[in-house]
Order: C-alpha cells, then structure tokens, then sequence
DNA sequence: TATAAAAGTTAGACTAGTCTAACAAATATT
DNA sequence: AATATTTGTTAGACTAGTCTAACTTTTATA
C-alpha cells in the first residue's frame, strides 16, 4: 500500500509522460514543478520509487513509470475523474470546482467503493474537462477529442467540455443551451464571415469561431468508440 | 486546519466522552486503546491539542474536550456518518461495510462537499448504525432509540438498524419484510410465550424477544422530533 | 496506612517527508 | 574546446507521529 505522498508523485510522471503523449521521461527539477517540491525532496522520493520498482531512474538521468508503476498511476487518475465525475453530475459541483476536491477523494483506497461509485456513474467514458476516464482494468479509451470549431459540417457531436471558464463564456453557452452531454450537429460553416451554423435540441444559432474554439467536443461520426 | 491525526484523536475522545454521554473526561491509556496506539504516543498528542486549545488536560489528570474541540469532533462524526449513508443507500454497501470506507471519507476537508452531500442525500438524521447524524449547525438530535422489545404495543416505529450482523438474522429479517427505515406496527403482545406481533407492510409476524432485541427503532410515536 | 498495581509521563530513538545550502554532472553557448 | 548555465545530487537539519524502556504519580487494597 502506497502513501498519499507516494501516489502523487507517480500520478505527477504519469501526467508529466504519458497524459500527453509527446514524451515519455521527466526530469527531477520538471517533476518538482509539477508537484511543487524543492528537486532535492523530488530525488529522494525517485530513489525510494525505484526502489520499489515502481519508476525508471538512474543517477542523474530522467524518469519514467515501470509497467507496475503506470498501472498504479492509472488508477489514481481513474478514481479522480470518477469522483469529479460524481461531483459535477450528482452533486452539482461547477466544472472549475471539482479538481481541488477530486485531488483528496483519489486517495481513498477502497477497491469497492470505487467499482461501484463506477456503476452509479453508469460507466462514465468523459470526466467534465473532457478528459477520458481509465476502465477498471486500467485502459483509456482515447476519444476523438477537439474543438467545436475543427468539427466537420454535417457532423453530429457531444460537448464534453470547456476551455474557457469566465462567467460570460458559460452564460453564453448557457444561452445556445449548451451544457455537457449535449448533442450538437453542425449544420453549415459561413465562408464569407466564418460563423458557424448549429443545431442544439432542434434551435438552431449561429456562432463565432473564438467561441467554437472553447468548446471540447466527442465526434459521434468521426472515430467510433 | 487539522492533520488526519489530530483529527482522530478528537473524534476518540468525542466518542468516549460525550458519545455516550456517560461521562465527560477519558483518561490516557483508555484513549490509546481506542485509537489502537500506545499511551506514550497519547501524552505528546493530548499536550498539543491542549496547546491548540482544543482539549481540556493537566499532567496526571483525565482530558475533554473544549467548546472548540467539540465543534471540530462533532464535524467529523457528521461527515463520517453522512458518508456511511451515502455509500449505503446510494452504492449499495453493506451495513457492515461502510464504517471502514467512511474512516477515510471523513477527512475529506471541503465544506461545500459535506453540504451538499447532506442535501443530496436530503438531510437525513440518523445513519445505516441507527446512530444521530449531527446537523450543519453542529447539532445532534436525539432520536428515541430502541429496540423492539421495547417499544409498546400500538405504537408506530422505524427500523435504524440492527445489532446483529449475523446471516441468519439477516435473512431472517428479510423473510419477514424488515429492512431499513422500514415501519412497523406493533400489534400486540402475548403473555404466554412472550412472542410479539407486528405488522409490516400490511403483512403480520410473530417474532420472539431476541429477535427484537436486535432490532432498532425510532418510536414515531413517543418522544416526537 | 503502607504497599502493590494501575495509570500516566519522560527521554530517547526511529521513519517519512520536507527543507536549505553546497556541490557535481550534463548541456548549451560562445 | 572552454566556460557558463542548467540540472541534478548530497549532506545535514527539521517536524509530525510513532515506538520502547524507564520512571513517577495516583489509586486501590491488604
């Protein structure tokens, strides 16, 4: 059984490696940042963590998550987004107040608890920042994730999340009906001032490409999941 | 804001104290045996609770907590319990199951969480234990509680849990319709054989005095809440 | 009431996690 | 390639929370 502290720094190299994609090893001072630790309390635990066998490291190289480590990581991430999740859907927290609360709830160890906040949830694939949620054996179905504006016309799509948090964002969308889980389709895209023409629960509105670009969105007609 | 530990030790204390409401100081070694630590690792604590004003404590002498001390030990049980309801009436735990689970829970520092746990769950007052579930304001409202066996004939009451966790009494509870925050009616009581018939549902049972003595209840009928 | 038992305390040690300050290695830049 | 800059490491110190072992005070009892 990992410590609170032990689980952080492996959900840290997991969100500073493979979350993103673009590289898979983190330095001591990078992780410090990430984590908000002086680099030499961020060395002591890498030594302690590959100890274990749960990172990659050797003396002043980078890090990165041995397959042990990343299943462990995994699962850290899966429990935040579920509680987030739960959070948002059932308890009716904003968008913007979830993390903090999520950063304590995916330290509860509970194996049980988390399978069947899972099934209340009704399996969810999207967290409300529309990140994907890891299944119980650990896989992350990568969704065709982007924004309103790269949509194809013609398309149908769901809103899984916002980049933009401001008040006059959300009332705006709140205007067009726009909220998470719902459908939009696009219906046209105006060559000549470059709005973008949608359907939302059969009303149609028309809308700016800076406003599109805020909104993150699930193709239900590009990549199938 | 307080550690985990600082925390459990006044919740501890609550507990040994004012819980049962027998008396109102608790001495040191009593205090590390309900905490599972030894009496020593006790003393350091009880001087920096009382340095933080938060217990009352002289060398040699017994400890209680302080008006502050209470506030923050009362939080506590109500986050704990409000949890235990949660994960019972919404996750589906078992009795049994829940305290383990709710001992992390309770430590979940966000107040804006427990509150609207508390109003998802619709303010319940009492827990899968039978236990009083302290109010926002700090306030505990006792509930007439009984068992069965005692209540008299012709009143009204709810089942608020069990004090055998048993299969057999389980089931046999099941059989004739008793499960929680199931009324019941008390129909009469035989002098012969001492057996007590009641009516659940619409449905009538004769149960034996140990049966109800493991039963639960809230009179609806006696002292009003 | 003297003494044995129980309850409580103190001192010193250990672990986990953090820090600062000084140092070493690797990388980038002239 | 020499040197400056960045990155990473080590050593030593500190805090919170725990322990054991030895000691002291209180309480119970013979």
């Amino acid at each position: 059984m990992l410590s609170f502290t032990e689980e952080n720094y492996l959900k840290a190299l997991f969100q500073l490696t493979l979350e993103d994609g673009y590289k898979k090893e983190a330095g001591t001072n990078e992780m410090a940042l990430q984590l908000g630790l002086k680099p030499a309390t961020v060395n002591d635990m890498l030594k302690k963590l590959k100890e274990k066998k749960l990172i990659h490291y050797e003396r002043y190289g980078k890090s990165s998550l041995t397959k042990e480590g990343k299943k462990i990581a995994v699962d850290i991430v899966r429990k935040h987004r579920l509680w987030e999740t739960f959070l948002f859907e059932k308890l009716g927290f904003s968008w913007d107040e979830v993390h903090e609360v999520a950063e304590q709830l995916e330290h509860i160890q509970s194996k049980k608890l988390i399978d069947k906040l899972d099934q209340y949830l009704n399996y969810p694939a999207i967290d409300p920042h529309g990140d994907s949620i890891p299944n119980a054996k650990g896989e992350i179905i990568t969704l065709s994730k982007k924004t309103l504006l790269e949509e194809e016309v013609g398309h149908q799509c769901k809103v899984v999340g916002v980049k933009d948090n401001s008040t006059t964002f959300l009332k705006y969308a709140d205007r067009i009906g726009l909220s998470l889980n719902q459908s939009i389709k696009v219906k046209a895209k105006q060559e000549y001032d470059d709005l973008i023409e949608i359907e939302v629960n059969g009303k149609r509105s028309s809308i700016s490409p800076k406003f599109a670009e805020n909104i993150i969105i699930v193709c239900n007609d590009c990549g199938k999941r």
